[in-house]
DNA sequence: CTAAGCATACCGACTGGTTGGTATGCTTAG
DNA sequence: CTAAGCATACCAACCAGTCGGTATGCTTAG
C-alpha cells in the first residue's frame, strides 16, 4: 500500500459528497465517512481539522467542478455558433444532453443541500454557499445581455429573470429527479427552458 | 395553566417545522425543539413516540396544508373563469400573488428538505415523501388535459411536462428565495411559468 | 354534592450509546 | 534521521429515549 495522502483526501471528499446528498451534512457522521472511505479517525483528522472544515472543502470542490463545467460547455456552444441566442440554446442543450439518461451518480446539488441546513454552518460557509453561483450569473448574464441587444423579447422579461429561470429549473429538476427516481426529469425541464427561450425570442410572422 | 394537549402538540409541530428548514432533520436535536417550544422531554415524548414519529407527523401536516392550499386556490380560479387555460393561469397567478413580497415565514418546502436527507428515514416515510405531490399531480393533470383538448400547443409538450415545470419552478424558486434572501424570487419564477404557458398556447396571428 | 378512581398532560433526572475531536505512537518513503 | 501519513485508544459532550412521579380535571358511585 503506497502512501499517497492526496488520494486519501480525494477519497474522503468523494464518499462524503455522496453521504451528504443522502443524509444531509447534519445527519452524516464522521464515522460513516470513515467506514465508507475505509480509513480511520487519524487519517480523517490528519486531512481535515474539523467536520466543518470538511463541509467547506466539499463546497469549494463542488463550486470549482461546477464552474469548470460551465466554462467547458459554454466554450463548446460558442464554437458551434456565432449567434448569442443560438449559443445560449446550444449551451442549455448540452447540459440537457449530459443529464439525460444518467442515473449514476444519484443526482443532487450540494448548494441546495446546504441551503436546507444553513444554520448548521458558520458565517463564512454561509457566504460561500450564497455566492456559489456567482460565476454562472456572470457568464450567463453577459450572454443573455448580448441576446437582448440583438433580439426583442415578446414579453417584458429581464436577463436576470431568465438566468434565474434556468437556475430554478436546474434545482427543481434535480429534486424531481430524486422524487421520481428518474434522471431524465432534469433533462426534461432544461428542455422546457429551451422551449421558453425559443418562444420568447421568436420573430412574429 | 389550563391543560390543553392539542395546543402543546401544535406548538411542537410549529417550531419543529421551522427548525427542520433551518438545520435539517438530522441536524436538529429534540432538545432544540424542547427549548424552542418551551416544554420538557416528558411532554415531547408524551405526544410523539420517537423523533421519527415527529418527522412523519410534520410531513403529514405539511402535505395536508399544501393540498388545502391547492383546492382553495383552484376553486377560486375556477369561479373566476370558465376557460380551462384561463383557470390554470389564474391559479398560478394566485400562487404568485401569495408568495410575492412575503419574507415571513422564511420559505422552504419540507418535501425538498426531506429529499435531501432521504436516507435518514424509514421506508414508509420515504414513500410518504415521494407521494407528497400526488394530489397536485392529479388536480393539475386534469386541468391541463382540459387545456390540451381545447388549445393546440405551439410546441410538442405533454401535460406532465408542464405540471413538472410548475413543480420544478416552485422548488427551484424556493431555493432561490433562500439563496437571495428575497421572497420575491419564487413569485418571479411563477410569473415565468405563466409567460411560458401563455406563449405556448397563444394563437398564431 | 362529594369523593374515589382514573386518564391525560407534563416534569426532569437519568441512561447507554454516539458524537466530534484529541493524544500518542507506529510505519514508511525520501 | 525526519516528517508526512495513518492507526489505536481514548475523552467529554451530547444524543434520543426512559422512567418514576406529580398535577389536573373528568367520570361516576354513593
Amino acid at each position: 500500500m503506497p502512501r499517497d495522502g492526496a488520494a486519501t483526501k480525494a477519497k474522503i471528499l468523494e464518499v462524503a459528497h455522496e453521504l451528504v446528498l443522502e443524509y444531509g451534512f447534519g445527519g452524516m457522521s464522521v464515522d460513516q465517512v470513515l467506514t465508507a472511505a475505509g480509513i480511520t479517525k487519524g487519517a480523517f483528522f490528519h486531512h481535515f481539522k474539523s467536520k466543518i472544515d470538511l463541509a467547506n472543502a466539499l463546497l469549494a470542490r463542488y463550486v470549482q467542478m461546477d464552474d469548470q463545467l460551465l466554462h467547458e460547455q459554454m466554450a463548446r456552444a460558442e464554437s458551434l455558433s456565432r449567434d448569442p441566442l443560438q449559443q445560449y440554446l446550444i449551451f442549455v442543450g448540452l447540459l440537457e444532453e449530459m443529464s439525460r439518461g444518467q442515473s449514476e451518480p444519484p443526482p443532487g446539488c450540494l448548494i441546495a443541500s446546504y441551503i436546507y441546513q444553513l444554520e448548521l454552518f458558520s458565517a463564512e460557509t454561509k457566504t460561500a454557499v450564497i455566492s456559489g453561483f456567482k460565476e454562472w450569473e456572470r457568464v450567463l448574464g453577459e450572454k443573455l445581455a448580448a441576446v437582448f441587444e440583438k433580439y426583442p423579447p415578446r414579453l417584458p422579461v429581464s436577463a436576470k429573470q431568465i438566468y434565474d429561470n434556468l437556475l430554478a429549473l436546474f434545482e427543481g429538476g434535480v429534486i424531481l429527479a430524486k422524487l421520481y427516481d428518474k434522471g431524465d426529469a432534469l433533462a426534461e425541464q432544461l428542455g422546457q427552458h429551451k422551449n421558453y427561450i425559443e418562444l420568447l425570442f421568436q420573430e412574429r410572422d
